[in-house]
DNA sequence: TATCCTTACGGAATTCGTAAGCATG
DNA sequence: CATGCTTACGAATTCCGTAAGGATA
């Protein structure tokens, strides 16, 4: 049994089970991974794989049992190189963040200058994607912390932690009708054609949500991943936005106006999450500390600590 | 990296930090050992021991960080290698026990009997020690299930659940005067020379507590491991033997009596423990399931899957 | 001086890639 | 017939033991 070995394994499930794939995705020839994969099987005496003829389909019952572990072993020996990297004293590395849009544009910047003033050696990766696909960068290592409002839970290997709350509100062009609406109420916000978050973005099914309790059926005309295309469309005209709020910058949308939506959406939580049982260098704490500082260190140590995929 | 680095390191500590002896208990050449430590030192780029000129003498604050997850990993392919053999199919397999004179002899023979009968094929080991031996059999995987009764706790890498309570008992020659005494004191008792368990034995320490809570000094005139030595002893007419009640046989110990001792000990619980972590076969859980019904299945599979050494 | 670690060298074993063969969809 | 896994062979690398050297208690 070599670490080799089990790479390939849990490439293999990553991949679909295309040994090829495998094979060009950890530098190495497709015969050399599928003669691993069997030596590693004839050594524990059960077969990992499904077979269909010559082709893998999938795993079997003691394959996914086996992979369980292996997912472990392979986790603990990057941790072994982290804590290493983490005493050799250098202040080098590498933090990976996986975050929508919203927060990078937005919540992280402030934070991101902060971090770099303080670690100028650390490269620092900005990865921008879908919640689902933050999820599955922070389980799988791509990414050592995610940030997201949606989608971050419902995954024993991840430990999140919200970082802080905000709403919806409204943005309309200076001088519309709904700026002198008070209070603002779904049915009149209804009244007009809307521009919003894509599903799955954002906090998107929070106003769903918010006008089905109404009793209101909205006129989506128009859905964007990010607050400054919904913004570009108000500003011509196309309708009123509803925006997470910190989108909203008073000197820099001078043609626009926020109606403050608070009692209009449910609040949102931003989390941050971070994969359990994985070794988080002493500036990526800092960097939670900074970003998150309602998690607690105790909170911290357990997520590293503890071990159960 | 290589997992056979890692199983060095893991034996220098065990072995007190002396490579030569590492290199014999794992098979290997001592420049061999020497030479692999310090390869996976360079790779990680720490230093993992302590090194008082050319001898090693202990960790480094990085190696113990290290040790830590080294431990975990090596567990863990262990797990994967037990993982397979279960589902193999093979009742084949071997089962390790540690645990003291007094379980060996009076409590296990029953269970192994049952055990042996339904799991012909599995090679069973029972090796006697004494608690402390025993815990540390159990943390390093030597035994699979240790069985005691003291100095069971206090270790978090195991998790450990009674089995049964008993308490201690008197013994005498027949027709002693204290056959017709009752109730039976503390004071009543001291009156005799007592044979009794060694210290950190079969609960000893709650014998010594019940004399001390009656203000009574015993005259404790000789001390043996087992019940067998109490009882030959008493049977010379040394003094009266104070014994775990269960290792009184009625048939076998005509020429002398037992006098219950309920009232007079704290009760003592023998308990099970096993490695945080470990994954058991199914023969290892039954035999669990035989020994200690009272350890639920739920706290069974916990011990399995949670790993924080 | 005995114990214990390091360095140097050479052989053994393992690992891995290339090339050819064969099954699947 | 294109994709994907297997087998065969040979090269490169890694691993590991023996032998000699040097430090420590």
């Amino acid at each position: 049994m070599n670490f080799q070995q089990l790479r390939f394994v849990r490439e293999a499930v990553r991949r679909d089970f295309n040994l090829t794939e495998v094979a060009n995705a950890l530098y190495a020839t497709q015969p050399g991974v599928s003669r691993a994969i069997k030596e590693l099987e004839d050594e524990l005496g059960v077969e990992i794989f499904e077979r269909r003829g010559k082709r893998l389909t999938g795993l079997t019952e003691p394959g996914a049992a086996l992979l369980e572990v292996v997912e472990r072993v392979l986790l603990d020996t990057s941790n072994l190189r982290q804590i290493a990297a983490q005493f050799s004293g250098s202040d080098q590395g590498s933090l990976q963040l996986a975050t929508t849009h919203t927060q990078a544009r937005y919540a992280l910047p402030q934070v991101i200058k902060q971090f770099k003033a303080a670690y100028p050696k650390v490269h620092l990766g900005l990865h921008q994607a879908n919640p689902v696909q933050i999820a599955a960068m922070v389980i799988d290592g791509r990414a050592d912390i995610g940030i997201s409002t949606e989608a971050l839970d419902r995954f024993p290997e991840r430990i999140t932690s919200p970082c802080y709350d905000w709403h919806h509100s409204i943005i309309v062009p200076a001088g519309h009708p709904l700026e002198s609406v008070k209070p603002l109420t779904q049915e009149a916000i209804a009244e007009y054609p809307i521009i919003t978050y894509d599903e799955a973005f954002t906090g998107r099914s929070h106003i769903d949500e918010a006008f089905a309790a109404a009793g209101v059926a909205p006129d989506v005309v128009l859905t964007a991943i990010d607050a400054d295309v919904i913004k570009t469309y108000v500003d011509v005209g196309l309708g009123i936005g509803i925006i997470a709020s910190m989108a909203f910058d008073a000197t820099r949308d001078q043609t626009l106006r926020l109606l403050d939506g608070a009692h209009l959406f449910a609040s949102n939580t931003t989390r941050l999450a971070v994969r359990r049982g994985k070794f988080l260098r002493g500036y990526a704490l800092q960097f939670i500390r900074m970003f998150a500082p309602t998690m607690s260190e105790a909170e911290l140590t357990a997520a590293m600590r503890a071990n159960d995929p």
